[in-house]
RNA sequence: GGGAGUUUAGCUCAGCUGGUUCAGAGCAUCUGCCUUACAAGCAGAGGGUCACUGGUUCGAACCCAGUAACUCCCA
């Protein structure tokens, strides 16, 4: 029988994935058992998976599979949400494809459409979560606009609206002119744009014109008039303008207080105002108020009762109210606003400047400020106790410093505006009556009954349901709950069961939109926190730092790498370059480490399944064997300490060394039977190939969060025996701390230096490993080297181990521990180059000693330092002039 | 402009309460090996003024102050 020299993932992958399925191991119900709960970061209904939703949920793969072999009822829901801006672009696009326009579709046609579209496209993320190895329990699937999701959504609106923490009010939000709708602060992404100042003369009314603006005409002769100049970036909103303002204390223009101005072009007079408000020293002091299209302006105009004026259609395009440029988009308006004021003489001149500008995250439309009516919700008081469960501990943030910017935001947050003006999501319950009032009711029914209080002749027909929808994060933000149905039926069992969940993994992006706001619903519904640790991953970026994106073409796709790397190295690739919460740069060569893991696992396999058993051998590899017990051991230990702090790569890199170093190099090179002339199959004695075949065993085990593929194809071999069909790695039981001999551990260790030094001696000699080498030991420590002898021989390949009483004359020797060891050649060793060595080592040994002892010697040291540290240093002192001792004497013997 | 964070080997990162032969790991590099599991490998080796300047201390990568560069969040 022939096994291939590589391991091949593709078909194990598919395999063992369906078989999983068919087996029902993701499958969690509520039983006697410990919940371990995961809900995942719901992806957006469009996306389609990234190098980000790898790093997360490889993470969060991790943490379940681990939590499922420790015996934990482990479940990790699934499912998506419904992204209603960026789900609405897309059946926008695809209608406009069929050459239909949104405009002439009813809402409930455009619905219809889009929850095709859902059909068809949604699941598309879940599905490529699978290739990764994702063990979601996906009969929990779940879409936050099920009928349950969105009953709950409505539950929790109706339910903060009776609190009275839901309101309706005109407000400046952000507008999308492109999505046509409101979009939070939080989906405004600001970048630094290159533009143009524009300064802008206006004319200054003398005392005697007041008024008369509706006679004027632009054909006057600048010169002969006064004019005061503005700086905008905004040339074409100047038809929205309710006043000038400038800064009481700006001596420049005391002589316009109380004057006004007209606008160019336009010729409508405003007012001139005053307002410490303005900043003296920028562009020149007079500043454009558009209450209309500028956040600031609009609370400037507030101040000074301003009038309101809207030159912008929903789409940004110019509305009559403009007078000019009716019907132009903003940008096209801005060039040529520019050409019409050139032209009558009222543009000064132009500046480059740059500044931030707001873009949408999820059309990357220019943002309009927009004044407009819109709900929102209070925050202060679901704000204040979502802080108090991380500050006091009991919503954990990993790494701890996010807790300080969460504090931040949740200490100056602003309330939420809800509402936006799509289709796709949850429509807002309230419903109008025919005099304006509204009531907010779950159904349109008992909306009726609410009204028919107001005015019993009303019917169902007389009610007219508000035409927005809910933010998504409105309903991401129940998710833990709703998943389980908590928000409907708040005492159900599962609820109870799996509610809190324990571990979030999440991007620190949506530290506020998200993880916030679950703690905030959690507490208003339940009184209890949503989660108890949230793992913050960082950002995915490319090796040269820079934010994986589509336009930048940096990202690579990730169902590429898993057919390159397998799931298996690509999920070790991505671990091994992320520590938590920090930014991972990422790059293939990690996903080629990971297959280069996955391909030396499938090698020691091959290794041990090549070997055969004989009765006959006695067992001789007990030292071996009950080292690598306590190595494995200790490597729980690290690996448990690691994952208790959430250092999963750590963790990794645990686990790499111990199968790579541990097991690979140092145990089954310890066992492996030596090489016979004209012998075709190894033997084995039978004890050590059951001790063998058990680590081997448990190593699958503690690879499998990591590596579920290879280990459970592994797993299945006969080399285990046979196994019963639910027998699977991904079941089994994680191995649990054992026994540790560390005395055993410790002396290895020195074998190991000492095996390397013989190689290095081979080595800088230029000698072939097959050469055996006779090696003599004169003991100065408690070590007795008979006991290694095996080890050391067929390691260090050496022909004979021999004790000596003094230095052997002419070898080349070394120090390992405290023991020295002689190499004698056949060739004649270089005295200089030796000499040299062992002069080095000298001094470094006399400037070490020298370095403890100014220590020892330090009154201040000895009283200030703790017992158990001058301990040390006096161990550190014996050892080293224990070592000097033999440096010296080599020396001298090498002399004589 | 306000706040937070980062800076340790060529790269990515550990380094916990200041104290072990403490300056570490993985990758990359160099040298030698196609040794009967593995060249996607084996063996060995070389890489660092712990960003900079000062301070505290018997002792600083670690604590404090300042400086510089970069990153993120908020305005």
């Amino acid at each position: 029988m022939s096994i291939a020299k590589t391991y091949s993932p593709g078909e194990a992958e598919e395999k063992w994935y369906s078989y999983w399925l068919k087996h029902n191991f993701f499958r969690s119900v509520p039983d006697d058992r410990e919940p371990y709960t995961i809900v995942i970061p719901p992806p957006n209904v469009t996306g389609v998976l990234h190098m980000g939703h790898m790093l997360n949920n490889t993470i969060q793969d991790v943490l379940i599979r681990r939590a499922r072999m420790k015996g934990k009822n482990a479940c990790w829901v699934p499912g998506t949400d419904h992204a209603s801006i960026a789900t609405e672009a897309k059946v926008v696009a695809m209608l406009k494809e069929r050459g239909i326009n949104k405009k002439d579709l009813s809402r409930e046609e455009f619905l219809s459409y889009a929850w095709e579209w859902k059909e068809k496209y949604g699941g598309i993320i879940l599905e490529q979560l699978k290739k990764l190895g994702a063990s979601c329990d996906w009969e929990r699937t779940k879409f936050t606009m099920d009928e349950d999701m969105s009953e709950s959504v409505i539950d929790y609106f109706v339910h903060l609206h009776k609190k009275g923490w839901i309101y309706r009010g005109v407000r400046m939000v952000n507008w999308d002119p492109q999505g046509k709708t409101a979009v939070s602060d939080e989906e405004v992404i600001r970048k630094e744009v290159n533009q143009k100042l524009y300064y802008i003369k206006y004319e200054v009314a003398s005392d005697g014109e007041q008024g008369a603006s509706a006679e004027r005409t632009s054909h006057h002769a600048p010169n002969t008039k006064e004019y005061l100049t503005i700086a905008t970036t905004r040339p074409e909103t100047i038809m929205a303008d309710a006043a000038i303002c400038i800064n009481p204390n700006d001596e420049r223009y005391l002589h316009l207080h109380g004057k006004s101005v007209f606008i160019p072009l336009i010729n409508r007079e405003i007012p001139v105002i005053l307002d410490n408000y303005v900043t003296m020293d920028f562009g020149t002091g007079c500043l454009k108020v558009t209450p209309a299209h500028d956040l600031n302006d609009y609370e400037l105009g507030q101040r000074h009762k301003l009038p309101v004026i809207d030159i912008l259609n929903d789409d940004a395009t110019l509305n009559e109210k403009a007078q000019i440029l009716v019907g132009e988009d903003r940008f096209t308006a801005r060039k040529k606003i520019a050409v019409l004021l050139e032209e009558a003489g009222a543009l000064e001149k132009t500046e480059d400047y740059t500044s931030q500008i707001g873009f949408s995250e999820r059309t990357n439309a220019v943002i309009e400020p927009k004044l407009s009516m819109q709900w929102f919700c209070k925050m202060p008081e679901l704000a204040k106790p979502a802080l108090e469960y991380v500050l006091n501990g009991e919503v954990k943030l990993i790494p701890e410093k996010f807790i300080n910017t969460y504090r931040h935001w949740m200490e100056n947050v602003r309330d939420w505006n809800i509402s936006r003006q799509l289709w796709w999501g949850q429509q807002i319950p309230a419903y109008y009556l025919p005099n304006g009032d509204f009531v907010v009711a779950k159904t349109k029914e008992e909306a009726l009954t609410q009204a028919q209080a107001i005015d019993s002749k009303l019917t169902l027909n007389d009610l007219r349901q508000d035409e927005d929808v809910l933010d998504t994060w409105f309903s991401s933000g129940l998710w833990p709950m709703s998943v389980f149905d908590g928000v409907r039926n708040p005492d159900n069992a599962e609820i109870n069961y799996y509610y809190p969940t324990n571990d979030l993994v999440t991007a620190p992006e949506i530290l506020f939109f998200w993880v916030a706001r679950m703690i905030m619903s959690g507490h208003e519904l339940r009184a209890q926190k949503p989660f108890t640790n949230v793992y913050l991953t960082g950002i995915v970026r490319d090796k040269l730092g820079r934010k994986m994106s589509k336009s930048l073409g940096n990202s690579p796709d990730p169902l590429d790498l898993i057919n390159k790397y397998g799931a298996d190295g690509v999920r070790v690739g991505m671990l091994l370059c992320s520590p938590a919460g920090n930014d991972l740069m990422f790059d293939e060569s990690y996903c080629e480490q990971g297959r280069n893991f996955a391909n030396k696992i499938w090698n020691a396999f091959k290794l041990i399944k090549g070997w055969e058993i004989d009765d006959t051998i006695a067992p001789k590899n007990q030292i071996a064997i009950e080292w690598f017990q306590s190595r494995f051991n200790q490597a729980l230990v690290e690996i448990e300490d690691n994952f208790a702090q959430y250092r999963l790569s750590e963790a990794l890199m645990a686990t790499y060394k111990l199968v790579w170093d541990d097991f690979c190099a140092w145990y089954l090179e310890m066992v492996k039977p030596a090489y016979q002339q004209g012998v075709d199959k190894q033997k084995i004695d039978a004890e050590t190939y059951k001790a063998t075949v058990n680590f081997f065993e448990d190593v699958l085990k503690v690879l499998h969060p990591y590596m579920p593929f290879l280990s459970e194809e592994l797993w299945h071999d006969e080399l285990f025996g046979t196994r019963a069909e639910l027998d699977c790695c991904i079941v089994a039981q994680m191995p649990t701390i054992g026994k540790i001999n560390t005395q055993l551990v410790a002396e290895i260790e020195v074998v190991q230096q000492v095996i390397a030094q013989v190689r290095n001696i081979r080595n800088s000699n230029q000698l072939s490993p097959k050469e055996a080498l006779p090696l003599a030991v004169k003991t100065n420590s408690a070590i007795n080297y008979q006991a290694y002898e095996s080890v050391i021989k067929q390691l260090g390949n050496i022909s004979e181990l021999s004790k000596v009483d003094d230095a052997v004359n002419g070898a080349n020797s070394f120090i390992a521990g405290t023991d020295e060891f002689f190499v004698k050649l056949d060739i004649e060793i270089d005295v200089a180059a030796e000499t040299e060595r062992l002069e080095k080592e000298r001094d470094y040994l006399i400037g070490f000693l020298k370095s403890v002892n100014a220590k020892l010697n330090n009154e201040r040291f000895m009283a200030n330092a703790k017992p158990e540290i001058i301990d040390n240093e006096l161990k550190k002192r014996a050892d080293a002039e224990a070592r000097l001792k033999i440096v010296e004497d080599n020396l001298r013997g090498l002399a004589g």
